[in-house]
DNA sequence: CGCAAGTTTGACGCTGCTCAATCACTGTGG
DNA sequence: CCACAGTGATTGAGCAGCGTCAAACTTGCG
Protein backbone atom coordinates (compact mmCIF):
# COMPACT_ATOMS: atom_id res chain seq x y z
CA UNK A 1 0.00 0.00 0.00
CA UNK A 2 1.40 3.19 -1.42
CA UNK A 3 0.90 5.77 1.55
CA UNK A 4 -0.26 5.90 4.93
CA UNK A 5 -3.29 8.26 3.75
CA UNK A 6 -4.25 5.36 0.92
CA UNK A 7 -3.98 2.80 3.42
CA UNK A 8 -6.54 4.74 5.88
CA UNK A 9 -9.07 5.10 3.62
CA UNK A 10 -8.84 1.34 2.73
CA UNK A 11 -10.98 0.61 5.47
CA UNK A 12 -13.48 2.32 4.12
CA UNK A 13 -13.46 1.01 0.53
CA UNK A 14 -12.69 -1.38 -1.82
CA UNK A 15 -10.73 0.73 -3.72
CA UNK A 16 -9.85 0.29 -7.53
CA UNK A 17 -6.03 0.85 -8.72
CA UNK A 18 -7.70 4.04 -10.77
CA UNK A 19 -8.92 5.09 -6.95
CA UNK A 20 -5.62 4.21 -5.18
CA UNK A 21 -3.32 6.24 -7.69
CA UNK A 22 -5.91 9.25 -8.01
CA UNK A 23 -5.29 9.16 -3.96
CA UNK A 24 -1.68 8.72 -4.30
CA UNK A 25 -1.50 11.32 -6.83
CA UNK A 26 -2.97 14.17 -4.48
CA UNK A 27 -1.30 13.40 -1.34
CA UNK A 28 2.35 12.50 -2.64
CA UNK A 29 3.62 16.46 -2.43
CA UNK A 30 4.89 16.05 0.59
CA UNK A 31 7.11 18.40 3.23
CA UNK A 32 8.59 17.55 6.47
CA UNK A 33 7.91 19.62 9.65
CA UNK A 34 8.98 19.91 12.99
CA UNK A 35 7.55 18.88 16.34
CA UNK A 36 5.66 22.54 18.01
CA UNK A 37 5.45 23.48 14.54
CA UNK A 38 1.49 24.92 13.95
CA UNK A 39 0.20 23.74 10.65
CA UNK A 40 -2.63 26.05 10.69
CA UNK A 41 -3.69 28.63 13.55
CA UNK A 42 -7.22 29.57 14.75
CA UNK A 43 -8.68 32.48 13.05
CA UNK A 44 -6.74 31.45 9.30
CA UNK A 45 -7.96 30.72 6.50
CA UNK A 46 -5.67 27.85 4.63
CA UNK A 47 -6.28 27.27 1.53
CA UNK A 48 -5.02 23.95 0.98
CA UNK A 49 -5.94 20.60 2.72
CA UNK A 50 -3.56 19.01 4.99
CA UNK A 51 -2.92 15.70 5.08
CA UNK A 52 -0.50 13.41 7.60
CA UNK A 53 1.74 11.10 5.93
CA UNK A 54 4.16 10.40 8.94
CA UNK A 55 4.30 12.24 12.53
CA UNK A 56 1.26 13.22 14.80
CA UNK A 57 -0.37 16.09 15.01
CA UNK A 58 -3.24 17.40 17.25
CA UNK A 59 -6.08 19.59 17.07
CA UNK A 60 -6.08 22.52 20.14
CA UNK A 61 -7.63 25.29 21.40
CA UNK A 62 -6.04 27.93 24.48
CA UNK A 63 -8.31 28.97 27.19
CA UNK A 64 -7.41 32.43 28.27
CA UNK A 65 -5.62 31.74 31.12
CA UNK A 66 -3.31 29.82 29.13
CA UNK A 67 -4.65 26.41 30.12
CA UNK A 68 -4.92 24.05 27.03
CA UNK A 69 -7.41 21.23 25.82
CA UNK A 70 -6.33 19.19 22.88
CA UNK A 71 -9.81 17.86 20.93
CA UNK A 72 -8.30 15.57 19.32
CA UNK A 73 -4.49 13.57 18.36
CA UNK A 74 -3.95 13.08 14.31
CA UNK A 75 -2.25 10.30 13.03
CA UNK A 76 -0.48 8.76 10.08
CA UNK A 77 -2.80 8.75 7.52
CA UNK A 78 -5.19 11.56 8.86
CA UNK A 79 -6.77 14.24 7.04
CA UNK A 80 -6.33 17.50 9.14
CA UNK A 81 -9.48 19.39 7.59
CA UNK A 82 -11.49 18.35 4.96
CA UNK A 83 -13.42 20.73 5.17
CA UNK A 84 -11.28 24.09 4.81
CA UNK A 85 -12.68 25.40 1.74
CA UNK A 86 -16.32 25.57 3.71
CA UNK A 87 -15.07 27.37 6.63
CA UNK A 88 -14.83 30.97 7.24
CA UNK A 89 -12.17 30.72 9.85
CA UNK A 90 -10.56 27.68 12.10
CA UNK A 91 -11.79 27.50 15.29
CA UNK A 92 -8.59 25.54 16.58
CA UNK A 93 -5.25 25.69 15.90
CA UNK A 94 -3.55 21.71 14.17
CA UNK A 95 0.13 21.72 15.61
CA UNK A 96 2.73 18.86 15.61
CA UNK A 97 3.22 16.49 18.15
CA UNK A 98 6.36 14.92 16.65
CA UNK A 99 8.43 15.53 13.43
CA UNK A 100 5.99 14.52 10.27
CA UNK A 101 5.51 14.76 6.43
CA UNK A 102 2.31 16.68 5.57
CA UNK A 103 0.99 16.88 1.96
CA UNK A 104 -0.98 19.99 1.03
CA UNK A 105 -3.01 19.55 -0.85
CA UNK A 106 -5.16 22.70 -2.93
CA UNK A 107 -9.27 22.29 -1.92
CA UNK A 108 -10.35 22.01 -5.66
CA UNK A 109 -8.12 19.14 -6.15
CA UNK A 110 -9.11 17.29 -3.68
CA UNK A 111 -13.13 17.80 -4.48
CA UNK A 112 -12.03 16.98 -8.50
CA UNK A 113 -10.75 13.32 -7.06
CA UNK A 114 -13.93 13.02 -4.89
CA UNK A 115 -16.28 14.24 -7.95
CA UNK A 116 -14.23 11.22 -10.19
CA UNK A 117 -13.66 8.50 -7.76
CA UNK A 118 -16.98 8.37 -5.86
CA UNK A 119 -15.57 5.24 -3.82
CA UNK A 120 -12.86 7.85 -2.26
CA UNK A 121 -16.04 10.40 -1.78
CA UNK A 122 -17.74 7.77 0.40
CA UNK A 123 -14.71 6.93 2.02
CA UNK A 124 -13.66 10.54 2.99
CA UNK A 125 -17.21 11.14 4.85
CA UNK A 126 -16.62 7.95 6.16
CA UNK A 127 -13.44 9.07 7.58
CA UNK A 128 -14.86 12.28 8.95
CA UNK A 129 -17.67 10.73 10.66
CA UNK A 130 -15.60 8.47 12.52
CA UNK A 131 -13.55 11.58 13.81
CA UNK A 132 -16.81 12.77 15.01
CA UNK A 133 -17.47 9.60 17.00
CA UNK A 134 -14.15 9.71 18.31
CA UNK A 135 -14.57 13.31 19.51
CA UNK A 136 -17.63 12.15 21.27
CA UNK A 137 -16.20 9.71 23.27
CA UNK A 138 -13.47 11.96 24.40
CA UNK A 139 -16.03 14.17 25.79
CA UNK A 140 -17.34 11.35 27.69
CA UNK A 141 -14.12 10.66 28.78
CA UNK A 142 -13.53 14.03 29.99
CA UNK A 143 -17.59 14.41 31.66
CA UNK A 144 -17.64 11.00 32.77
CA UNK A 145 -14.55 8.97 33.40
CA UNK A 146 -12.27 9.17 36.73
CA UNK A 147 -8.48 9.68 35.66
CA UNK A 148 -7.70 6.12 36.14
CA UNK A 149 -10.45 4.94 33.42
CA UNK A 150 -9.47 8.14 31.19
CA UNK A 151 -6.02 7.07 31.14
CA UNK A 152 -6.53 3.54 30.26
CA UNK A 153 -9.32 4.22 28.08
CA UNK A 154 -7.45 6.11 25.73
CA UNK A 155 -4.50 4.27 25.97
CA UNK A 156 -6.56 1.40 24.40
CA UNK A 157 -7.71 3.83 21.97
CA UNK A 158 -4.56 4.66 20.58
CA UNK A 159 -3.55 1.66 20.29
CA UNK A 160 -6.67 0.25 18.44
CA UNK A 161 -6.25 3.48 16.01
CA UNK A 162 -2.53 2.74 15.63
CA UNK A 163 -3.34 -0.99 14.67
CA UNK A 164 -5.56 0.02 11.80
CA UNK A 165 -2.49 1.68 10.45
CA UNK A 166 -0.15 -1.07 10.81
CA UNK A 167 1.90 1.17 13.48
CA UNK A 168 2.03 -1.50 16.25
CA UNK A 169 4.49 -4.08 16.07
CA UNK A 170 4.45 -7.65 16.67
CA UNK A 171 4.75 -7.54 20.09
CA UNK A 172 2.32 -4.79 20.96
CA UNK A 173 4.96 -2.16 21.57
CA UNK A 174 4.39 1.05 19.30
CA UNK A 175 5.45 5.02 19.65
CA UNK A 176 3.67 7.36 21.91
CA UNK A 177 5.30 10.50 20.84
CA UNK A 178 3.52 12.09 23.46
CA UNK A 179 4.92 14.13 26.79
CA UNK A 180 2.91 13.32 29.89
CA UNK A 181 1.76 16.69 29.51
CA UNK A 182 0.02 16.60 26.55
CA UNK A 183 -1.42 13.47 27.24
CA UNK A 184 -2.84 15.06 30.26
CA UNK A 185 -4.47 18.49 27.86
CA UNK A 186 -5.95 15.54 25.78
CA UNK A 187 -7.71 14.15 28.98
CA UNK A 188 -8.27 17.30 31.26
CA UNK A 189 -5.72 16.17 33.58
CA UNK A 190 -3.15 17.76 35.08
CA UNK A 191 0.58 16.27 34.07
CA UNK A 192 1.05 15.49 37.41
CA UNK A 193 -1.85 13.33 37.89
CA UNK A 194 -1.57 11.54 34.53
CA UNK A 195 2.04 10.94 35.88
CA UNK A 196 0.58 8.77 39.09
CA UNK A 197 -2.05 7.33 36.97
CA UNK A 198 0.67 5.75 34.61
CA UNK A 199 2.82 4.86 37.22
CA UNK A 200 -0.18 2.83 38.96
CA UNK A 201 -0.89 1.19 35.03
CA UNK A 202 2.47 -0.05 34.99
CA UNK A 203 2.81 -1.34 38.80
CA UNK A 204 -0.34 -3.03 38.07
CA UNK A 205 1.61 -4.70 34.82
CA UNK A 206 -1.39 -3.13 32.16
CA UNK A 207 1.52 -1.32 30.55
CA UNK A 208 5.47 -1.29 29.92
CA UNK A 209 7.00 1.86 28.89
CA UNK A 210 10.53 2.80 27.68
CA UNK A 211 11.17 6.16 26.05
CA UNK A 212 8.36 6.90 24.02
CA UNK A 213 7.49 3.08 23.34
CA UNK A 214 4.43 1.74 24.91
CA UNK A 215 3.47 -1.53 25.10
CA UNK A 216 -0.63 -2.32 27.07
CA UNK A 217 0.69 -6.08 28.75
CA UNK A 218 -3.15 -6.88 28.87
CA UNK A 219 -5.32 -5.21 26.13
CA UNK A 220 -7.99 -7.04 26.84
CA UNK A 221 -8.03 -6.48 31.00
CA UNK A 222 -7.61 -2.61 30.21
CA UNK A 223 -9.82 -2.47 28.61
CA UNK A 224 -12.59 -4.30 30.81
CA UNK A 225 -11.38 -1.90 33.41
CA UNK A 226 -11.51 1.11 31.43
CA UNK A 227 -14.84 0.57 30.06
CA UNK A 228 -13.11 0.22 26.40
CA UNK A 229 -15.49 -0.26 23.59
CA UNK A 230 -13.69 -0.13 20.18
CA UNK A 231 -17.15 0.26 18.41
CA UNK A 232 -17.52 3.84 17.99
CA UNK A 233 -14.07 3.40 16.24
CA UNK A 234 -16.25 2.08 13.36
CA UNK A 235 -13.69 0.04 12.09
CA UNK A 236 -15.75 -0.47 8.82
CA UNK A 237 -17.40 2.18 7.55
CA UNK A 238 -20.36 -0.16 6.82
CA UNK A 239 -21.39 -3.73 7.67
CA UNK A 240 -19.91 -6.55 5.36
CA UNK A 241 -22.61 -7.76 3.45
CA UNK A 242 -23.18 -4.46 2.14
CA UNK A 243 -19.57 -3.64 0.99
CA UNK A 244 -20.07 -4.79 -2.97
CA UNK A 245 -22.98 -3.63 -3.08
CA UNK A 246 -23.23 -0.06 -1.06
CA UNK A 247 -20.02 1.16 -3.34
CA UNK A 248 -19.62 2.67 -6.91
CA UNK B 1 -40.22 31.48 6.35
CA UNK B 2 -41.54 28.37 6.62
CA UNK B 3 -40.15 25.85 8.93
CA UNK B 4 -37.60 25.87 11.74
CA UNK B 5 -35.18 24.31 9.38
CA UNK B 6 -35.33 26.20 6.36
CA UNK B 7 -34.86 29.13 8.85
CA UNK B 8 -31.53 27.51 10.19
CA UNK B 9 -29.86 26.06 6.70
CA UNK B 10 -30.33 29.78 5.46
CA UNK B 11 -28.00 31.28 7.88
CA UNK B 12 -25.64 29.21 5.52
CA UNK B 13 -26.38 30.05 2.03
CA UNK B 14 -28.60 32.49 0.18
CA UNK B 15 -31.45 29.81 -1.05
CA UNK B 16 -33.73 30.63 -4.33
CA UNK B 17 -37.36 29.88 -3.72
CA UNK B 18 -36.96 26.41 -5.31
CA UNK B 19 -34.42 25.94 -2.51
CA UNK B 20 -36.77 26.51 -0.09
CA UNK B 21 -39.62 24.79 -1.56
CA UNK B 22 -37.12 21.64 -1.68
CA UNK B 23 -36.04 21.90 1.83
CA UNK B 24 -39.55 22.47 3.04
CA UNK B 25 -40.94 19.94 0.73
CA UNK B 26 -38.78 16.68 2.49
CA UNK B 27 -39.42 18.23 5.88
CA UNK B 28 -43.15 18.79 5.72
CA UNK B 29 -43.89 14.99 7.07
CA UNK B 30 -43.81 15.40 11.03
CA UNK B 31 -44.71 13.47 13.86
CA UNK B 32 -44.94 14.57 17.23
CA UNK B 33 -42.87 12.90 20.25
CA UNK B 34 -43.03 12.79 23.85
CA UNK B 35 -40.10 14.20 26.07
CA UNK B 36 -38.24 10.55 27.46
CA UNK B 37 -38.64 9.32 23.61
CA UNK B 38 -35.61 7.71 22.15
CA UNK B 39 -35.36 8.92 18.12
CA UNK B 40 -32.39 6.51 17.72
CA UNK B 41 -30.34 3.64 19.96
CA UNK B 42 -27.16 2.95 20.18
CA UNK B 43 -26.38 0.00 17.75
CA UNK B 44 -29.06 0.91 15.31
CA UNK B 45 -29.09 1.54 12.19
CA UNK B 46 -31.68 3.91 11.04
CA UNK B 47 -33.76 4.24 7.85
CA UNK B 48 -34.22 7.91 7.83
CA UNK B 49 -32.97 11.40 8.71
CA UNK B 50 -34.66 12.89 11.27
CA UNK B 51 -34.80 16.80 11.74
CA UNK B 52 -35.84 18.63 14.42
CA UNK B 53 -38.71 20.96 13.88
CA UNK B 54 -39.79 21.76 17.36
CA UNK B 55 -38.39 21.24 20.68
CA UNK B 56 -34.57 19.58 22.29
CA UNK B 57 -33.54 16.56 21.92
CA UNK B 58 -29.73 15.17 22.80
CA UNK B 59 -27.43 13.03 21.48
CA UNK B 60 -26.38 10.49 24.91
CA UNK B 61 -23.86 7.83 25.87
CA UNK B 62 -24.33 5.63 29.19
CA UNK B 63 -21.81 3.99 30.82
CA UNK B 64 -21.58 0.58 32.26
CA UNK B 65 -22.27 2.29 35.37
CA UNK B 66 -25.01 4.05 34.62
CA UNK B 67 -23.45 7.67 34.44
CA UNK B 68 -24.42 9.40 31.50
CA UNK B 69 -23.02 12.19 28.96
CA UNK B 70 -25.19 14.06 26.75
CA UNK B 71 -22.71 14.94 24.02
CA UNK B 72 -24.98 17.47 22.40
CA UNK B 73 -28.62 19.56 22.44
CA UNK B 74 -30.14 19.60 19.14
CA UNK B 75 -32.80 22.60 18.93
CA UNK B 76 -35.27 23.37 16.72
CA UNK B 77 -33.79 23.04 13.10
CA UNK B 78 -31.23 20.99 13.86
CA UNK B 79 -30.50 17.82 11.81
CA UNK B 80 -30.13 14.39 14.16
CA UNK B 81 -28.12 12.58 11.97
CA UNK B 82 -27.21 13.45 7.72
CA UNK B 83 -25.02 10.55 7.32
CA UNK B 84 -26.99 7.84 8.50
CA UNK B 85 -26.62 6.23 5.78
CA UNK B 86 -22.94 5.83 5.69
CA UNK B 87 -22.59 4.51 9.39
CA UNK B 88 -22.94 0.55 10.19
CA UNK B 89 -24.31 1.25 13.19
CA UNK B 90 -25.51 4.39 15.99
CA UNK B 91 -22.40 4.60 18.05
CA UNK B 92 -25.00 7.27 20.37
CA UNK B 93 -28.70 7.60 21.46
CA UNK B 94 -31.10 10.30 20.68
CA UNK B 95 -33.76 10.93 23.04
CA UNK B 96 -36.30 13.81 23.53
CA UNK B 97 -36.06 16.37 26.03
CA UNK B 98 -39.19 18.26 25.46
CA UNK B 99 -42.45 17.19 23.57
CA UNK B 100 -41.47 17.33 19.82
CA UNK B 101 -42.06 17.78 16.14
CA UNK B 102 -39.82 15.60 14.09
CA UNK B 103 -39.22 15.10 10.59
CA UNK B 104 -38.60 11.87 9.20
CA UNK B 105 -36.65 11.82 5.74
CA UNK B 106 -35.45 8.79 3.81
CA UNK B 107 -31.68 9.32 3.36
CA UNK B 108 -32.43 8.75 -0.42
CA UNK B 109 -34.74 11.81 -0.75
CA UNK B 110 -32.25 14.43 1.00
CA UNK B 111 -29.59 12.85 -0.92
CA UNK B 112 -31.34 13.50 -4.31
CA UNK B 113 -32.36 17.25 -2.94
CA UNK B 114 -28.59 17.95 -2.33
CA UNK B 115 -27.80 16.59 -6.09
CA UNK B 116 -30.64 19.05 -7.15
CA UNK B 117 -29.79 21.80 -4.81
CA UNK B 118 -26.21 21.87 -4.26
CA UNK B 119 -26.87 25.38 -2.15
CA UNK B 120 -28.63 23.24 0.12
CA UNK B 121 -25.77 20.62 -0.15
CA UNK B 122 -23.54 23.00 1.12
CA UNK B 123 -25.57 24.53 3.76
CA UNK B 124 -25.82 21.32 5.11
CA UNK B 125 -22.17 20.46 5.05
CA UNK B 126 -21.85 24.15 7.16
CA UNK B 127 -24.58 22.87 9.96
CA UNK B 128 -22.68 19.53 10.13
CA UNK B 129 -19.39 21.74 10.59
CA UNK B 130 -20.64 23.83 12.91
CA UNK B 131 -21.57 20.78 15.20
CA UNK B 132 -18.25 19.84 14.55
CA UNK B 133 -16.89 23.13 16.12
CA UNK B 134 -19.81 22.98 18.68
CA UNK B 135 -18.11 19.44 20.11
CA UNK B 136 -14.73 20.12 20.43
CA UNK B 137 -15.66 23.13 22.34
CA UNK B 138 -18.14 21.28 25.03
CA UNK B 139 -14.75 19.21 25.12
CA UNK B 140 -12.87 22.37 26.06
CA UNK B 141 -15.53 22.82 28.68
CA UNK B 142 -15.42 19.28 30.36
CA UNK B 143 -11.45 19.24 30.23
CA UNK B 144 -11.15 22.70 31.19
CA UNK B 145 -13.04 25.19 32.94
CA UNK B 146 -14.64 25.24 36.55
CA UNK B 147 -18.00 24.75 37.37
CA UNK B 148 -19.16 28.45 37.10
CA UNK B 149 -17.45 28.94 33.75
CA UNK B 150 -18.87 25.64 32.27
CA UNK B 151 -22.28 26.66 33.28
CA UNK B 152 -21.98 29.98 31.85
CA UNK B 153 -20.77 29.52 29.10
CA UNK B 154 -23.06 26.35 28.17
CA UNK B 155 -25.93 29.51 29.02
CA UNK B 156 -23.99 32.01 26.58
CA UNK B 157 -24.06 28.98 24.09
CA UNK B 158 -27.50 28.30 24.46
CA UNK B 159 -28.91 31.49 24.41
CA UNK B 160 -26.51 32.36 20.95
CA UNK B 161 -27.63 29.30 18.98
CA UNK B 162 -31.74 30.13 20.04
CA UNK B 163 -31.33 33.71 19.06
CA UNK B 164 -30.18 32.23 15.52
CA UNK B 165 -33.49 30.98 15.25
CA UNK B 166 -35.52 33.01 16.40
CA UNK B 167 -36.16 31.72 19.76
CA UNK B 168 -35.13 34.37 21.85
CA UNK B 169 -37.88 36.48 23.04
CA UNK B 170 -37.63 40.66 23.06
CA UNK B 171 -36.99 40.57 26.48
CA UNK B 172 -34.13 37.74 26.07
CA UNK B 173 -36.15 34.91 27.43
CA UNK B 174 -36.27 32.13 26.39
CA UNK B 175 -37.54 28.25 27.00
CA UNK B 176 -34.77 25.92 28.49
CA UNK B 177 -36.49 22.63 28.53
CA UNK B 178 -33.88 21.25 31.05
CA UNK B 179 -33.82 19.34 34.25
CA UNK B 180 -30.83 20.31 36.29
CA UNK B 181 -29.50 16.73 35.98
CA UNK B 182 -29.55 17.44 31.84
CA UNK B 183 -27.61 20.18 32.33
CA UNK B 184 -25.38 18.35 34.65
CA UNK B 185 -24.76 15.41 32.10
CA UNK B 186 -24.00 17.68 29.26
CA UNK B 187 -21.64 19.01 31.53
CA UNK B 188 -19.67 16.34 32.86
CA UNK B 189 -21.05 17.49 36.81
CA UNK B 190 -23.26 16.53 39.66
CA UNK B 191 -26.82 17.99 39.31
CA UNK B 192 -26.35 18.97 42.93
CA UNK B 193 -22.96 20.97 41.86
CA UNK B 194 -25.18 22.73 39.21
CA UNK B 195 -27.51 23.57 41.74
CA UNK B 196 -24.88 25.27 43.45
CA UNK B 197 -24.13 27.23 40.63
CA UNK B 198 -27.14 28.46 39.24
CA UNK B 199 -27.61 29.95 42.44
CA UNK B 200 -24.57 31.75 42.54
CA UNK B 201 -25.26 33.15 39.15
CA UNK B 202 -28.40 33.39 39.99
CA UNK B 203 -27.34 35.86 43.44
CA UNK B 204 -24.72 37.49 41.61
CA UNK B 205 -27.04 39.43 38.96
CA UNK B 206 -26.44 37.03 36.24
CA UNK B 207 -29.42 35.37 35.33
CA UNK B 208 -33.15 35.25 35.90
CA UNK B 209 -35.12 31.93 36.06
CA UNK B 210 -38.28 31.06 36.68
CA UNK B 211 -39.73 27.72 35.85
CA UNK B 212 -38.40 26.64 32.46
CA UNK B 213 -37.82 30.36 31.14
CA UNK B 214 -34.71 31.60 30.98
CA UNK B 215 -32.80 35.40 31.07
CA UNK B 216 -28.99 36.21 30.95
CA UNK B 217 -29.31 39.84 32.80
CA UNK B 218 -26.32 41.16 31.61
CA UNK B 219 -25.14 38.45 28.86
CA UNK B 220 -21.80 40.31 27.96
CA UNK B 221 -20.77 40.54 31.64
CA UNK B 222 -21.74 36.62 31.68
CA UNK B 223 -19.51 36.00 28.37
CA UNK B 224 -16.80 37.60 29.45
CA UNK B 225 -16.29 35.97 33.02
CA UNK B 226 -16.96 32.25 31.15
CA UNK B 227 -14.83 33.12 28.36
CA UNK B 228 -17.62 32.82 25.79
CA UNK B 229 -16.51 33.69 22.09
CA UNK B 230 -19.19 32.93 20.17
CA UNK B 231 -16.72 32.51 17.02
CA UNK B 232 -16.65 28.73 17.25
CA UNK B 233 -20.35 28.95 16.99
CA UNK B 234 -19.51 29.78 12.94
CA UNK B 235 -22.53 32.50 12.70
CA UNK B 236 -22.01 32.77 8.63
CA UNK B 237 -20.61 29.76 6.85
CA UNK B 238 -18.50 31.76 5.06
CA UNK B 239 -16.99 35.24 4.50
CA UNK B 240 -19.76 37.81 3.68
CA UNK B 241 -17.64 39.37 0.66
CA UNK B 242 -17.56 35.66 -0.40
CA UNK B 243 -21.41 34.91 -0.20
CA UNK B 244 -22.10 35.63 -3.98
CA UNK B 245 -19.42 34.14 -5.31
CA UNK B 246 -19.04 30.65 -3.70
CA UNK B 247 -22.19 29.65 -3.85
CA UNK B 248 -24.11 27.98 -6.37
C1' DC C 1 29.81 18.06 29.66
C1' DG C 2 25.97 21.04 30.67
C1' DC C 3 21.59 22.91 29.88
C1' DA C 4 16.68 22.28 28.89
C1' DA C 5 12.83 19.57 28.85
C1' DG C 6 10.37 15.98 30.82
C1' DT C 7 9.43 12.74 34.76
C1' DT C 8 8.79 11.56 39.48
C1' DT C 9 7.52 12.24 44.23
C1' DG C 10 5.67 14.59 48.34
C1' DA C 11 2.69 17.85 50.87
C1' DC C 12 -1.36 20.27 51.11
C1' DG C 13 -5.84 22.05 50.14
C1' DC C 14 -9.73 23.12 47.21
C1' DT C 15 -13.26 21.93 43.97
C1' DG C 16 -16.78 19.20 43.23
C1' DC C 17 -18.93 14.47 44.51
C1' DT C 18 -21.87 11.57 47.50
C1' DC C 19 -25.35 10.83 50.63
C1' DA C 20 -29.34 12.34 52.69
C1' DA C 21 -33.02 15.20 54.19
C1' DT C 22 -36.32 18.74 53.08
C1' DC C 23 -38.99 21.61 50.17
C1' DA C 24 -41.69 22.96 45.93
C1' DC C 25 -44.37 21.87 42.09
C1' DT C 26 -47.43 19.15 39.07
C1' DG C 27 -50.52 15.91 37.98
C1' DT C 28 -53.73 12.18 39.62
C1' DG C 29 -57.56 9.88 41.66
C1' DG C 30 -61.07 9.90 45.15
C1' DC D 1 -61.61 20.28 46.09
C1' DC D 2 -58.06 17.97 48.52
C1' DA D 3 -54.79 14.26 49.76
C1' DC D 4 -51.12 12.03 47.81
C1' DA D 5 -47.32 10.58 45.01
C1' DG D 6 -43.67 11.45 41.99
C1' DT D 7 -40.34 14.40 40.08
C1' DG D 8 -37.24 18.03 40.44
C1' DA D 9 -34.95 21.78 43.24
C1' DT D 10 -32.52 23.06 47.33
C1' DT D 11 -29.51 22.75 51.21
C1' DG D 12 -26.12 20.72 54.48
C1' DA D 13 -22.28 17.73 56.00
C1' DG D 14 -18.42 15.18 55.08
C1' DC D 15 -14.94 13.59 52.21
C1' DA D 16 -11.94 12.24 48.29
C1' DG D 17 -10.11 12.91 43.84
C1' DC D 18 -7.44 15.71 41.61
C1' DG D 19 -4.92 20.24 41.16
C1' DT D 20 -1.15 23.22 42.61
C1' DC D 21 3.29 24.13 44.20
C1' DA D 22 7.81 22.78 44.74
C1' DA D 23 11.87 20.12 44.67
C1' DA D 24 14.70 16.29 43.05
C1' DC D 25 15.87 13.43 39.50
C1' DT D 26 16.45 11.69 34.63
C1' DT D 27 16.81 11.94 29.86
C1' DG D 28 17.72 14.06 25.52
C1' DC D 29 20.55 16.99 22.91
C1' DG D 30 23.96 20.39 21.41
Amino acid sequence: MPNAFARKLRRFADFTPEDIAGIVRVSSQAETWRRGQDLVRQGERPENVRILLSGWASRYKVLDDGRRQICAFLIPGDICDLHVSLLNHMDHNIGLLSRARVASVPAAELHSLMERHRRVERALWCSSLADDALSREWLVSAGRRDAFTRVGHRLCEIRTRLTEVGLVDRNGEFDLPLSQEELADSLGLSAVHVNRTLTRLRGEGLIEQNRRRMRLSQPERLADLSGFDPAYLHPCGWPAEERSTLIG
